[in-house]
DNA sequence: AAATAGAGTTAGGCATACCTAATTTATGGG
DNA sequence: CCCATAAATTAGGTATGCCTAACTCTATTT
């Protein structure tokens, strides 16, 4: 079967459209801010005015509120985001489960993937993975119903010094993972931070070895302090 | 990221061009002549001026042989329709594996599976998987290195009366499967052939039940007759 | 051999989604 | 307040890959 524009399994959105749904949501998720045009055009790797235009036709299916000021997600353009993060997320524990050593790779796999799961497929990959409330980076996988579980959690950089905190979840991005996965840095590791240095990086002990974090990586690592009360594999947010 | 016209990973095929070889790939595998613009058109579910215009580009890229009387491909374009076809049987082999009881499914998943898979991911899918040697259906998985595993099997049909024998292929095509799975008919079964019926027709015991199968569907599952010397887990055509 | 059906082809269009170049609109520094 | 730069937009163009309608073969039937 021949690669259609409009898939049959969704209320008429192209894999572009889904695409730029789900990017609103991860850029407006970062900040609380409208999204800009440029932002976009950054995360999608293509030009402002491919942007626009497609924000144009968004917001001709209600799907965005978009004026000049950026960019926000309808009620209506969310819920569809938030599916297509689910089909994300649900691809990222299935590929990890798979290929155990290969996290790095696994964000960029599953941008494919989360284009060729239906809603049926989605719901029984679910199942099938035991219902997992985590990606393998740590976020949260929205429910079917579109609900997103919140979790309470912090930056590293805003821990204390001597505080002693348990990693809830790192970044997607291929880097940062590979960094941090040869450091053994990932969700339910415990680490200590040892020394804070200015301008947000810090010293960390993480098993064995201390190492520095960057202020840039540090701020994309959510932990969650030892003084509260652990729950067994929490769902933590980023 | 967003969906590109052609893929990196691929010497400048586009998904809907890799989907034209597979599917002549398919069709010339089944009856060993050049291939119609028409059975193209209706296995594509595309209009015949579109298979036209596709041959036409095809056959620019010299991956197709085209000429009024039909396609049939390169050495080229073969090698491409094998890449294709084994991401396409590897998918299956996951789903199945993930999936056991939707089968009949399957085929369909794997469809838009085998467009996401670059060819680093499909050799670790591979491998992963533990280097199967046939799809779930009992087609054989083209190597990397694009040789298709030959095994002799026969069809159903030819069996003669009283013939036991093992299945080693079954069609691809849902309604089929689920009727085999219904009658617990897949790559492995022993069946009997108790009665020949005219047209090809024929009553096969399998387990403990006796069915009756037309000669539709037994022209499509392909055996071996059990007095050949049996291999353990056979290398199955169809 | 003419008529006709059906397969293949050509011509002309359309939707999607990308691009570049040029223009307009903000915005922050002097 | 004005200008330079960055951001957003408009205009116009390209490539894919599908479509319908109309035409041209080919082959079969009468």
């Amino acid at each position: 079967m021949i690669h259609h524009p409009m898939r049959l399994d969704n209320p008429g959105l192209t894999p572009s459209e889904e695409e730029y749904l789900e990017a609103i949501f991860r850029c407006w998720q970062k900040t609380g801010e409208r999204v800009k045009v440029s932002e976009l055009s950054k995360c999608l790797h293509v030009k402002a005015p491919s942007v626009v235009q497609m924000l144009r036709k968004l917001k001709r299916k209600n799907l965005v509120d978009y004026e000049r000021s950026g960019v926000e997600l309808t009620k209506k353009g969310e819920e569809q985001a938030l599916r297509v993060v689910r089909r994300h997320e649900l691809a990222e524990r299935l590929l990890s489960d798979i290929f155990g050593h290969e996290l790095p790779k696994v964000h960029e796999w599953a941008c494919k993937f989360e284009h060729v799961l239906d809603d049926e497929l989605t719901d029984k990959l679910d199942e099938a993975l035991g219902k997992p409330t985590t990606c393998p980076h740590g976020s949260p996988i929205p429910t079917s119903e579109g609900r997103v579980p919140k979790v309470r959690a912090d930056e590293l950089t805003e821990m204390p010094k001597n505080g002693d905190c348990v990693v809830v979840a790192i970044p997607e991005e291929k880097g940062s993972v590979e960094r941090l996965l040869s450091l053994n840095i990932l969700p339910g590791t415990k680490i200590k931070v040892i020394e804070k240095l200015p301008r947000g990086a810090l010293i960390v002990r993480c098993g064995d070895c201390q190492v520095a974090l960057s202020r840039g990586i540090a701020s994309k690592i959510f932990v969650r302090g030892r003084h509260r009360l652990r729950r067994r594999r929490g769902r933590p947010q980023r």
